[in-house]
DNA sequence: CGGGGAATTGAATACGTTCAAAGGCCGTGG
DNA sequence: CCACGGCCTTTGAACGTATTCAATTCCCCG
């Protein structure tokens, strides 16, 4: 069940106006298949529902759970997702983190049912486009399926990025490194690499998924640290020596 | 560049007949875009280049590599296929494992640059269709955009559940159980689950991909095998302890 | 039958985990 | 404003697991 609350819309007829620590729109997953609902035929303009604008999910919060039926797809605009599911020893594993401008519920389109669940790590927030307001606006414009279409391979680019970048990674400062530059490169623009970042979850959280214990994780911080590869204070990381970095990555 | 031989088809007006060893057309990734093209409107008959049929690859060929622009998207129908990138250190590292009835190729219709490599294992047969024949199909009948829409959420919900299956693995048994369990849902139907698989790659090329060594993937065999999980004898494979197996997986 | 690559096994070493303890950060309440 | 307590993070030392290097066995193909 979706458990965030919802929140009157401001900038609905704007949304490029950038909100602090928002995302701006043309950065967003979501952009391609939004923007044609704001600004294209003024009939979607009443259908309110369709799209829910800038909604803040508190710290901890649930933005949906394994085995909920999917109803909207998400668009993380500020804040850090975490996805999890819950291991046969009812354990909790981390199997990813969500930045704003990603995408979020895309592995349940197909089978309509969640097989994760979706955690707010810090206050956060998203845009909520609902599954029957994409399906409707696809009905009455056909060439809106494109923009879907867009959508969903780049998803697919994106997943294979990221497999990419963890499988057959062996040692602790390999996963890191491939972790630090994956987290980098998915906060930056296109462009130009972004070199701090900051890092929402808690160590924890990044041990669990790279499969790693917090004892190790925090040595190889510090390994990483003392070689000169980067400094970390708390939850600030700044890459010192990208070049480094990115053959321990093998990237 | 796209590297195997073409091959004159058969069976292109009845492609159900199921050939031995070949997966059948319902149970492969592409069907949904091929059906409407070999049994639709019949004036897509004479546009043979849209789909090539039964392509066969020679063990070792590559299917494309990295960096090629996307020609086609491919179904794989018999043989197996590993995806592989180049490490900074120039090693060959697996990302992937491909078997009869999944996608090839979707990495790259977002970008039409291939950002891996693909390599048949063994002697390997594929459907290939062309994405110049995907757009003007979906030009011309615009309700066949949504079987696209169709293929890549399916392929977004596959990639979601690979991430899922190897993300925080720790050991070399849970990992290879996980490997396991993987390769064999992805070798069945969809009710029954295959319990004897047959292993085409090296275990060079497993070991690779969950990054161990060979020396410990082939103990680690030897362990599943001493504690009557599995047997394996060269490269058949089988489950004898499904219950055991998924508790190791924690899946 | 022989040769070469692939797979397995053995022993020493390196690395990650475990358990224990200390240090740091931050919100709460005095 | 400072002290306290709880949680997160880091560090230390002993242990267990994976890696390394070497040697052997197995399998396939000529």
């Amino acid at each position: 069940m979706n458990q965030h609350m919802k929140n009157p819309t401001k900038n609905a007829k704007h949304p490029e106006v950038k909100e602090s620590g928002h995302i701006a729109c043309q950065d967003c997953a979501l952009d391609d298949v939004c923007k044609p609902i704001s600004f294209g035929d003024q009939s979607f303009d009443q259908t309110h529902s369709i799209l829910e604008r800038r909604t803040p999910i508190l710290a901890g919060e649930y933005l949906y759970k394994k085995g909920d039926p999917l109803n909207s797809i998400y668009a993380l605009t500020s804040g850090t997702v975490k996805l999890v599911k819950t291991t046969s020893k009812g354990l909790q594993q981390v199997v990813g983190f969500r930045f704003p401008g990603e995408l979020l519920g895309d592995e349940a389109i197909s089978t309509e049912i969640h097989i994760l669940s979706a955690v707010a790590i810090d206050n956060a927030t998203t845009c909520d486009m609902s599954m029957k307001g994409l399906d409707d606006i696809a009905q009455m414009i056909p060439s809106f399926q494109n923009n879907l279409i867009k959508l969903l391979s780049n998803q697919c680019y994106t997943m294979h990025l990221q497999f990419t970048s963890y499988a057959g990674r062996n040692n602790a400062e390999e996963r890191l490194a491939a972790f630090i530059l994956n987290v980098a490169e998915r906060n930056s623009n296109k462009d130009i690499l972004k070199l701090n970042i900051f890092l929402a979850m808690t160590r924890d959280d990044i041990a669990n998924f790279l499969g790693l214990r917090r004892e190790t994780l925090s040595r190889t911080f510090t390994k990483l640290q003392k070689t000169k590869i980067i400094t970390i204070e708390n939850k600030e990381l700044d890459i010192i020596d990208i070049e480094k970095l990115r053959l321990l990555a093998n990237y």
